[in-house]
DNA sequence: ACTGAGCGG
């Protein structure tokens, strides 16, 4: 019974694509998604509202908005904040989750915006920025 | 406290 199951297990270098959730690196994808069936491809509805993610902690809303108003005009960009994080006292007692959400004018300056600042550095952090979710108390 | 995934009010 020499026989060698399983040569190896997992011998990957693990450096590529680590597709597990959102905040990839580039929407480029090597390999051919099989959404051939039906001809619509819904990459991701374009939307105003931009989700940023990958920032640093100690960034900020403004300098969200900063870096992004540099590939357009930023209606609103706000960085989430963490309500759990609660200091005696001194100030310091709110840091951001590590994303936040930018609003654009039109989608031309949101798409310039979500191109231009995907995989960039902000704050010593890389940056990825999606389209956000139709996530509005009013819709339209 | 902070760890790093994830879509806010």
């Amino acid at each position: 019974m020499a026989l060698r199951a399983a040569v190896s297990a997992n011998h990957q270098v693990g450096m590529g694509l680590a597709v597990k959730a959102f905040c990839s690196s580039f929407s480029s994808l090597p390999f051919s998604l099989p959404q051939s069936t039906t001809e619509n491809p819904p990459p991701a509805e374009s939307s105003t509202n931009l989700f940023v993610c990958g920032l640093n902690k100690r960034t900020t809303s403004e300098g969200l908005r900063n870096a992004f108003a540099k590939y357009g005009e930023v209606v609103h960009a706000k960085v989430v904040i963490d309500h759990a994080s609660k200091v005696d006292s001194d100030h310091a007692s709110k840091i951001s989750k590590g994303f936040g959400f930018v609003k654009y004018a039109t989608i031309q300056d949101a798409e310039s915006g979500m191109k231009g600042m995907d995989g960039q550095y902000l704050d010593g952090w890389v940056i990825f920025v999606e389209y956000a979710r139709p996530r509005a108390p009013f819709p339209q």
